[in-house]
DNA sequence: CTGTTAGCGCTTTCAT
DNA sequence: ATGAAAGCGCTAACAG
């Protein structure tokens, strides 16, 4: 059991000085003399000194620690966020607790409760997609814990979000499509109590009207995020009285289980029907290479998140003052090409 | 800043008791009646107290935390792996830092000191494609930390593993494929210091020996785990001297590379390529709905891995005896028919 | 069974 | 610029 027990004490001892000076020294307060100072950092570098943070963090009555509240880790997007997240957040010094609320509100819920317990310093989160009502934020609200949406928000008054242009990524995938020479789109989309499903719808609308062409409400289906919904999407398209030439999928995952029913029924995407999606599972990329995609930045949002919370906390009680940052989605356009491998954090 | 600052003090101070009596209420001792335990939760419970973890775990000296390091979070593996650890871990009281080698040696070293330096009570890990040896993994072994190894493992010797059966995998892919009827089988494999390509590399030799197969050297091919090796990988094969009726990849990256490139060559799988790769990435069942795949249980591996560090962990430096549990992959046999949703934890 | 006492290792006044 | 002293909140001897 020879664990590095080595205190500022035993510094302190060694060199005949006090624990406090040490402290301040490792510290780098400016309350230290320099040559001291040097002669602190050699002799705890020799010793192997390593900071105990659980008593800095007791008497600083603070833990370094972040909660990351997701639907589900595996998801792609989010475990890109989760990667950005923990990248930040360990370069300044914090630590992170991951959750899965699994898309129930009861789960969310109870997790709250656990990440008060373990008095997290703040919380990033990406809502369920049961949630519609958020209660269980106000002990984060209460207590003064600074939490940051992200992708999935709410539009609740007074708190910071990190997302992406919803409404923009759903123009311009619909504006592709359109210039594809498609003129009967249809639009997967997802529960409506999330934002990003209604702003996506919106960006689908307003490129349907400027374009001039006939909006169809039986043109919006809507489903949960299951690949199973999927299926059911794709035969009610092909029951539709007319002929489906694009589909615009707000819904990864239903768009998954649609493609697979579309291509055994022998349509061939995108030759009889173009299809732009997202890709937050790359999954939607690779059932067909040629796929056009909406790219969402998971990494770029955990990390902008993260600063953005990080900062909030710094700046305390004070002002708190909310803000949201909107990122830019990609579409990107694959004629047959291959997927490159992405070899950068992701 | 109203945050809540009950401690036991002031349950003792309001019900006229010692704190010490408090906490050990409020721990379950044994030593404490249980009328005045009642009392005392009752007390707790009203003012909404809360412990914390920080001081408890100061004065006890342990952090309650566990390292999980990855190669890579967004891996479909990992992410599922890293579900089943938070699971276990909260539920037994362990907070968790996870971190991703990248892949390489050089960061997988670099985090090792992060987590010692962040005192952890235990480490899990899969090792990078890079690691060969295992130098930075002594500070652990000297400070007497317990580790554990998941899926990709190591083969020094006294640690503790929990793997899937890899040989078995290998040997069952193949053998799927030569009951299709397959002669020319090609295998995809992996780095060689990894453990688990060379096992799986086993079980195919195996599978062939068995059914009096011939076996060809040139029909394994190895590369890195990207998507473009898998590019190169389609292209060996087809200027193999054989008709390949078969692949089994072990190497699910490169897996994906090789399927785009052989449909974009108009090879129609499985018909003119019968194809049994690893479900690490979900993707590569769904570029083939039909595809026959190993399904690694990730988020078994994730419980099963961190059940075995916390016992060790309790254990304590006592007997440390080291444990390796092989758990089964399962084949599964895809007919065209859609992957169904899994609604439960991955 | 309960109270007393003494820290865990660090930071932070307050002196000097 | 440094030291002395107090204490973050909790647990764990040791008494009784």
């Amino acid at each position: 059991m020879e664990n590095n027990k080595i205190t500022i004490h035993d510094i302190a001892r060694i060199l005949k000085i006090d624990s406090s000076t040490v402290s301040r020294a490792l510290n780098d307060s400016d309350r230290v003399t320099q040559k001291t100072k040097d002669k602190i950092l050699a002799k705890a570098q020799e010793l192997g000194y390593q900071r105990n943070h659980l008593a800095s963090n007791l008497r600083k009555s603070k833990t370094y620690t972040l909660g990351v509240i997701v639907p589900r880790i595996s998801r792609h997007l989010f475990s890109s966020a989760i990667a950005g997240v923990e990248e930040t957040a360990y370069k300044m010094g914090y630590n992170v607790i991951i959750c899965q609320s699994l898309e129930q509100l009861e789960r969310e819920r109870n997790i709250v409760g656990t990440l008060l317990a373990n008095r997290v310093d703040g919380v990033l989160l990406s809502v369920s997609m049961e949630t519609i009502n958020y209660d269980h934020l106000q002990g984060l609200k209460q207590r003064n814990i600074p939490f940051v949406f992200f992708d999935r928000h709410c539009n609740i008054s007074d708190n910071s979000n990190v997302l992406i242009d919803d409404y923009q990524a759903g123009f311009d995938a619909t504006e592709h499509l359109i210039g594809q020479g498609c003129k009967h789109i249809v639009h997967f989309s997802g529960p409506q109590n999330l934002e990003i499903y209604k702003n996506r719808l919106k960006g689908y609308l307003s490129a349907l009207q400027i374009y001039d062409i006939e909006f169809r409400k039986d043109l919006i289906i809507e489903s949960r995020l299951m690949e199973i919904d999927g299926v059911e999407n794709a035969k009610l398209l092909l029951e539709l009285p007319y002929k489906i030439d694009g589909i615009f999928s707000a819904n990864d995952i239903a768009a998954i289980g649609a493609m697979q029913y579309l291509k055994q029924q022998g349509i061939r995407i995108p030759e009889d029907i173009a299809v732009v999606g997202f890709s937050n599972e790359p999954i939607s990329a690779l059932i067909e290479p040629s796929l056009t995609t909406i790219d969402q930045p998971g990494f770029k949002i955990g990390k902008t998140a993260t600063t953005l919370l990080i900062s909030q906390i710094h700046e305390g009680a004070t002002k708190m003052k909310s803000e949201t940052i909107i990122l830019k989605p990609n579409l990107i356009e694959r004629k047959s090409s291959l997927r490159k491998f992405e070899s950068g954090n992701y």
